[in-house]
DNA sequence: AAAAGTGCACTATATGATATAGTGCACTTA
DNA sequence: TAAGTGCACTATATCATATAGTGCACTTTT
């Protein structure tokens, strides 16, 4: 479900972008589905249409999703995949944020230990990455 | 050494306080050692006083570094140690970024890997966590 | 055909964060 | 005494963010 944080420092376009994004990947967007409208949404959230545009067009540009003039914006088919191929390139904010905590003096046995029980955790409750 | 991005999206006092903590991690800046005035760095980074200022006064507000009126500013003692406590704090990121990475699809076995190479890569390199 | 809903492109406005510029003062050190 | 220090001001400019409102071409539904 979609979910503001009026006081977070993330900015409203961000969350909804990242909320889009997660609601994808979980499945309450299918691919190919139909997005709530513009001012469905920003009723919805309560955030201005202007701002759900500007969410819906970075997600356009990135492939994710697609919009038919009068119809409506849609799930694109292969929105997982991109979702997917992007994850893996953020590997390097995972090696940049270790390195910053080695220098900072955290074990690296810490470390392990935490990014194992995370992936670990996640796959015991959500039954690991589907196909 | 000091460097400023100016181009980065990351504020400059941001960068400044990043640039100082890790400074003093490696030792360039030691405990106890006076910092550069605020004109100094000022005229060093061509950043105006009041920013330098700015990341002073986080970073006293941390306890990380002191000032002495008329005198100057210095790492406080035990900066380290805070250093080492906001890190190990942080290790709540490492699980949030791990686990956005695996409802993505990026395998459990990736991302591990890329963890132990980011902390076994760092030992190697820089001789392990000194204390 | 008409009505309603859709994306989308405008303009205008407000706010907060960021950064620069400049001045001044109390304090410490040489 | 002179120079350097932190620090508190004010003013200004810019940019990102967000809201507000209008309008239009398009599609779908009635």
């Amino acid at each position: 479900m979609l979910l503001i944080d009026k006081f977070s420092s993330k900015p409203v376009y961000e969350q909804l972008i990242e909320g889009i994004e997660r609601d994808i990947l979980i499945g309450t967007f299918a691919e190919g589905a139909q997005l709530p409208s513009l001012r469905e949404l920003s009723a919805m959230l309560s955030v201005n249409p202007n701002t759900i545009q500007k969410s819906y067009a970075e997600l356009m540009r990135r492939g994710i999703i697609q919009s038919a003039h009068g119809s409506g914006c849609y799930v694109a088919v292969g929105a997982k995949d991109i979702l997917r191929r992007e994850a893996a390139g953020r590997l390097g904010e995972l090696t940049a944020l270790v390195r910053e905590l080695c220098l900072a003096g955290v074990s690296a046995q810490d470390i392990v230990a935490t990014a194992v029980e995370a992936a670990n955790g996640y796959n015991e409750h959500e039954g690991g990455n589907r196909q």
